[in-house]
DNA sequence: ATTTAAATTTTGATAACTCAAAATGCGACT
DNA sequence: AGTCGCATTTTGAGTTATCAAAATTTAAAT
């Protein structure tokens, strides 16, 4: 078997995240919400789809969605692995800004060898999460997908710590970064007004942000550590 | 005019570096030699450089050859700088070896975007050759190329500096640097023997090295600094 | 139970790149 | 000058991935 084109890695991809998206892991992912995911028409989704389960890599029900096998699903782990990587030592080493680093790992993923990537991994002191806060995929392809809670369900007037943001989108990063949203950072939310559809944030010494509902809900954090 | 697919960049570079090794700037590639290069039948070659011709990136005579406009010549040589810039990356940065970066950068090239080959120039310090001592063209697409002796027609018995392999083999590569023979490795030609096919070099501080004529014809020389 | 609206699949074309093998042109050698 | 051999070009076909638009299926609404 060839190695998978970037185009089979990009379909892979996602459907993986369409997957996680929906909650369910063995939901099905209809074709059109995959074709708008890949821009392309949902014809071209169906006919992709098609060999892709002649490949053993996904299974296809007609009329019904798409959803990985096992190994549809490790494969885009290691794209996964390889984008998120990628995306780290771009920020850590290359110096690059955290709002631009999307774009350039979503074409060098399908370009870096595995050798490379080990290299990275290991000068990077094998991380855990990039610099959004995803998981990254061990070789083997599997990970550990921890349940966060958002800015919508943490509770109020409790120190937290922004943990990930699930959001490429550059301008988004670009705001919460001269906001100081950045994971690791301490924050509060001091409160809610569904009325106004607004969460009202405070970073640990910073200023008070407000972020409407469907942004905040894209915003995960964990409790803060107590002091040692 | 969209941007270049990698089978365009990778004709170019081709053409570039055929023109390069026939000494001649306006001298026509065969078509022969360039499928060769691209590992491509005969016919493949034909086709794609017709269409590179009504894009205007090369000169085309059929029976004859081919050879690059400036148009092309400017791509071509903004392939290299992104070849060249990324394997001193990985070598200096990522410390991958000297041997490993040809592929890697091979794929990398086509995948980087102008904004990291410009980051990752800065962060070299603006270098002028790669680690294999190949000139790295600007970011105009301008190139200096050094006339340097090799091992063949330098003086016998001199000191001199090795300053560029032009050979990306991997083994040979490997052979070399077990030998110590780097760029930037002080030599001397201690005796050539036309009749065994082979010339004796000596690395300052190492031991006696016989490397057939072909091979020696591919390590560049320059004459030794004078102590300061 | 029909009708209808929306999603999905099918069909027919197209673009980029490739190969195999037949046809052609070019230069070299008698 | 004529022919032979080799390089090159042409022809016909295949692969991968895509779109537009027609046909179909499903599910929801009356």
């Amino acid at each position: 078997m060839a190695l998978p084109s970037s185009t089979v890695e990009n379909y892979l991809k996602a459907i993986y995240q369409a997957q996680a998206a929906q909650g369910g892991e063995h939901r099905l992912v209809p074709m059109g919400r995959l074709a708008g995911a890949l821009g392309v028409v949902p014809g071209t989704a169906t006919t992709m789809v098609k060999t892709l389960a002649e490949s053993g890599l996904v299974d296809y029900e007609p009329y019904a969605g798409v959803r990985l096998t096992a190994a549809g699903e490790k494969l885009a782990a290691l794209v996964l692995r390889r984008h998120r990587l990628m995306e780290l030592f771009l920020v850590q080493v290359v110096g690059m800004s955290w709002a631009e680093v999307h774009d350039e790992a979503e074409r060098l993923e399908h370009a870096a060898s595995d050798r490379l990537i080990e290299r990275i991994d290991a000068m990077l002191g094998r991380p855990a999460s990039d610099p959004h806060g995803d998981p990254i995929p061990d070789s083997t392809g599997s990970m550990v997908t921890p349940e966060y809670q958002t800015l919508l369900t943490c509770p109020l007037g409790r120190p937290v710590v922004l943990t990930r943001v699930t959001d490429q989108d550059a301008a988004f990063l670009r705001f919460l970064e001269s906001s100081g949203l950045k994971p690791g950072q301490a924050i509060e939310v001091e409160a809610r007004n569904a009325a106004a559809d607004h969460v009202v944030v405070r970073g640990k010494g910073q200023r008070r942000i407000m972020i409407g509902m469907r942004a905040a809900a894209k915003l995960q954090v964990t409790p803060a550590a107590p002091a040692a």
